[in-house]
DNA sequence: AGCATTTGACCAAC
DNA sequence: GTTGGTCAAATGCT
């Protein structure tokens, strides 16, 4: 009874995700601009974070071929204006400019790992003009240190898990950079599989920072998951669970709570035919009752909705 | 002490 | 010459 009404719940919710997410969703190119007409937030809490993320794959002014891509991040006022937040990796700051016609001066940012790992990552924060509680971030280069296991300390048992998942990743063969490699990569480090019961997936994924269940409903608990506190969003865990539909749904995810679009128009990049590729095998190879949760390290980062997953049902 | 941040200087591209 | 990006010494923080 409890499972069908937090499954009619989250079908209720997702109609009016889906009309979110249509609005959104025309603008295949991408453009920076285009987060300024997003919605401030589709929880509609006070501490949405995120508004949007672009990427360009070859930045023809670059010139050195390295990948870059922008992004959007809203911070709340209320949550103090020192920056974007953490987007799970660890950067240290190495110059700030102030740039013709900006407002605020860009900050240059370089992975702290720079020297040891040479990891050549780097991203430059710009905050918005017309909005300050927007902060613009331009990734370079994609991360090629380890530290992106770090952000997965083993505070819970993991189980089914992936061979490999214990250990650094091996990157990726550094040739054929995709910019949202970053992403793919951290989110399948922080993938888990746990095939057991209901209780232990709330276990699980609903750790004590959840708010209890008795007086949250469903709809609180999926789609307004910022209301939940940071220590929970500290964790970075969202999870869903695959009630053996076979029904496509598109969905994106955001350390603030999984923003799930059912149907809507593909427009698949390659990036994230590889994460659709990871979603769909990892949803395949589990049994009808598996959880499968996606820990991710980022305080901001949004997929896009442009990712397959093969299953409809979603549980915190 | 060791690390991160700040900030003026430097450099390359335009 | 201007501008964006980076360097590195000075400074701050733990």
């Amino acid at each position: 009874m409890l499972v069908q009404k937090i499954i009619a719940s989250y079908e209720k919710a997702l109609s009016t995700l889906n009309l979110s997410s249509s609005i959104r969703e025309p603008n295949p190119t991408g453009s920076v601009a285009m987060s300024h007409e997003s919605p401030p937030s589709l929880s509609g809490s006070p501490r949405s974070e995120d508004s949007d993320r672009d990427f360009k794959d070859h930045d023809p002014k670059d010139g050195k071929g390295t990948p870059r891509w922008t992004q959007q991040v809203r911070v709340s006022p209320g949550m103090g204006l020192e920056g974007p937040l953490d987007d799970g990796f660890s950067w240290r700051k190495y110059g700030q400019k102030d740039i013709l016609g900006a407002k605020y001066p860009r900050g240059y940012y370089r992975c702290t790992h720079r020297i040891v790992q040479g990891c050549l990552a780097t991203k430059q924060v710009q905050r918005s003009d017309e909005d300050p509680t927007i902060f613009e971030i331009t990734y370079r280069g994609r991360h090629t240190c380890t530290q992106a296991t770090h952000m997965f300390p083993p505070t819970q048992p993991l189980e089914n898990q992936e061979p490999n998942s214990g250990m650094e990743q091996p990157q990726q063969p550094q040739g054929n950079q995709q910019p949202p490699q970053d992403l793919l990569l951290n989110f399948r480090s922080g993938l888990k599989v746990i095939t057991e019961g209901l209780d232990s997936r709330e276990r699980s994924v609903a750790p004590s920072h959840f708010p209890s269940t008795s007086n949250v409903t469903a709809e609180n608990q999926v789609f307004s998951p910022s209301m939940v506190d940071k220590s929970f969003m500290g964790n970075y865990s969202t999870s869903f669970v695959s009630p053996s539909t076979s029904g496509t749904n598109y969905f994106s995810a955001t350390s603030s709570g999984i923003q799930h679009y059912v149907g809507g128009n593909q427009n698949f990049r390659t990036s994230e035919f590889e994460l659709t590729d990871l979603i769909s095998a990892t949803t395949t190879s589990t049994t009808d009752s598996t959880t499968v949760g996606l820990d991710f390290p980022f305080g901001n980062v949004e997929f896009d909705p442009n990712f397959t997953f093969d299953n409809s049902g979603f549980l915190p």
